[in-house]
DNA sequence: CAGATGACAGATTTCAATATTTGTCAGCCG
DNA sequence: CGGCTGACAAATATTGAAATCTGTCATCTG
């Protein structure tokens, strides 16, 4: 790839560092491969990210919050809780199912690169329980749910529902019973949330 | 090992096997190592399992019906139907993470295997929401669940408890919250099922 | 003659040599 | 000087030749 005159900045290093993995795949992407898509040195990646593992973690903690970002319009916006938690329970199958359906190999990935990084998934996951939480308080809140404790709660349908939103499940997604499967279960969940 | 006088049956077979894959694990057990244990050659080990394949589905069988047998007690057992779903329940949780616990090498043995039995692992799971279809028709016969459609109720609650025994969540089996999380996710689940 | 054997071909795995990659750092360049 | 370079050692991955394994079958044996 040319060179460039721009500054080298962490940003510039990770948005190659994405095509990189776009293009070689996870097994198969090297700092060098980064530095070469760059014009630079592969010295020069390594003023910017301590070591590879950091790298990667980088690039993956930039995908998980797009991925969260995209959610927290359901968790905080307007409307009835109920209609809200299902609406986001759907958003997160569907957001999935369409990433792993459209590019299995940046699906796959990204799996590979998330099981690197176990922090920032443990991160990300607290943020969706926290959006959850939200909406489970508004809830009881309302009247709409009934509920001892709102974050235990949050936390026991997040769990719950992982067999939608798990990438581990990814191949159980496309399979002709996962919509009426995942229908049955957010009604089991939210009977259960009302109590 | 030293050759035996008694007939070879496929019993003894899956029995020898067993143990072959308890020593060596399932990347380096062979049919060689299997027909040694035996004392006999790989060519007999032919004549009662066509494929290495075939061999080690019977074996993932046998481990996945022994599970299951464990549990059909408080499937049909007698009792509130609210107490043995919660007690079906724990105890398969309780089963599967004694069984990692206890001998990781040979819990992992057994997830290699089952992933190489889709079809196998297939009809175990059926057969357990079998199980617990007939808890919750139960439940709605003696008033204590309210479910439209209890098989669809009872894949739901199979699903949603599956980071309680599906294979791929053993590693937070042991984390500290998991107990907790166990609670509030059946509870959840059962005051679905009242309705 | 039913059941076991072991030689065999093709597929798969192992292992050691070879090549690449990671991460460092002394020195170069603007 | 601050940032970049590229030579380097150690770690990791790739390769291909040798060894092992799978599955078959003509032959043997009780």
């Amino acid at each position: 790839m040319a060179p460039s005159t721009e500054t080298l900045t962490a940003e510039r290093i990770l948005e190659a560092t994405e095509e990189v993995l776009r293009r070689h795949g996870p097994a198969k992407a090297t700092v060098v491969d980064v530095a070469r898509a760059l014009g630079v040195s592969h010295g020069s990646v390594y003023r910017h990210f301590r070591t590879k593992a950091a790298l990667r973690e980088a690039v993956t903690k930039r995908w998980l919050d797009r991925t969260a970002e995209g959610l927290a319009a359901f968790a905080s916006g307007p409307g009835d809780p109920e209609a809200r938690l299902r609406d986001w329970l759907r958003s997160l199958f569907d957001a999935k199912r369409r990433k792993a359906g459209d590019d299995p190999e940046l699906f796959a990935t990204y799996r590979v690169l998330a099981a690197e990084s176990a922090e920032a998934v443990a991160a990300h996951i607290a943020d969706l329980i926290g959006q959850l939480t939200r909406i489970v308080e508004e809830g009881v809140g309302t009247g709409t749910f009934a509920v001892p404790d709102p974050a235990a709660a949050a936390r026991a349908v997040f769990q719950a529902s992982g067999r939608f939103h798990d990438p581990g499940y990814a191949r159980v997604w496309t399979r002709p019973e996962a919509q009426a499967d995942f229908a049955s279960l957010v009604d089991l969940l939210v009977r259960g949330l009302r109590g």
